[in-house]
DNA sequence: GCACTATATTCCTTAAAAAGAATATATAAG
DNA sequence: CTTATATATTCTTTTTAAGGAATATAGTGC
C-alpha cells in the first residue's frame, strides 16, 4: 500500500507528470527541464527526487550533469502499467503538447551557461 | 491535465484505496464503511466525495441510506484503466486482504442503528 | 406536525506538501 | 589549489489537504 500511495502522490502534481511526458521523448537534465518548464533549478530538483523515489525516473551522471530517463518500471507493479499508459494519457493536452514541440529545440550547451 | 491530477490525488490516501478495494467486492452504504475502517462518519463522506469527483465511485440513493459503488469510469481516459488495474493491484497487501475478509459479515441493520 | 436516523456540510485546527532563498556538494578546467 | 558550473540539500514560509467537533439536510415512521 506505501508503495502505491508513493507513486500517487508523486503523479499528483502538473509539474511531474509533464516532466515524465517528456522524458518519454529524449534524457533530459536538469537545466533542460527547467528550461522548458521555467522552474527554479532547486524545485525542478525536488520533483525529480520524488519521482525517483516512486520509481518512475531514474538518474545517470555524465560529468558535470545528471540525466534523467523513463525508469523501466519494475520497481512496483504499479510503476509499470503507468508508465505504459502515460504513453498515450494527456497527449490532447495543449500544454503537453507545446511542450513536446519544443523539446528539439532545447540545446544544452546554450541552456547550461 | 486537471481531472488527470484529481484522480491522482484521491488514489493518494490510504483510507480512500481501501475503500475503493472494498467496493471491488460489494456496493456499501455509509455506515458500512466507516464500520469496516473505523473512522467517523464524516469523514468517509469527505472521502466518499473526492472519490466521487474524480468519477471512481457512483452513489444511489435508497430512502435514508446512499449506496455507493464503483463506477463505470467512462468519465476519463484514467479511471477506466486504474479501475481495472486496482482489481489486482493491493491484494496481497495483509491490511486489504483482511478487510475484504470481514466484509460478508458486515451487517446493515445491526451497524446502523 | 414531531422524533429519529443516515448522511452531508461547515468551521476550525492540525499535519503535510510545495515554493523560495540561501547554501552545500561535486566535477571540470585552468 | 582556485574558479566556475550543474545539481542537491537545507531551512523557512506559504499553501494545501486531512481530522474532528458541531451542525445541517433529508428521508422515515409515528
Amino acid at each position: 500500500m506505501k508503495d502505491f500511495i508513493i507513486v500517487m502522490k508523486a503523479l499528483s502534481d502538473p509539474n511531474r507528470v509533464k516532466i515524465i511526458k517528456m522524458l518519454q521523448h529524449k534524457s533530459m537534465c536538469v537545466c533542460e527541464i527547467k528550461a522548458a518548464l521555467k522552474l527554479p533549478q532547486p524545485s525542478v530538483s525536488k520533483h525529480l527526487k520524488i519521482l525517483e523515489k516512486a520509481g518512475l525516473v531514474s538518474s545517470q551522471k555524465d560529468g558535470l550533469w545528471v540525466n534523467y530517463h523513463l525508469s523501466n518500471g519494475r520497481s512496483t507493479p504499479y510503476t509499470a502499467t503507468i508508465l505504459e499508459n502515460l504513453k498515450h494519457w494527456l497527449n490532447d493536452d495543449s500544454e503537453i503538447a507545446r511542450l513536446i514541440e519544443k523539446i528539439p529545440f532545447l540545446n544544452r550547451k546554450e541552456l547550461c551557461s
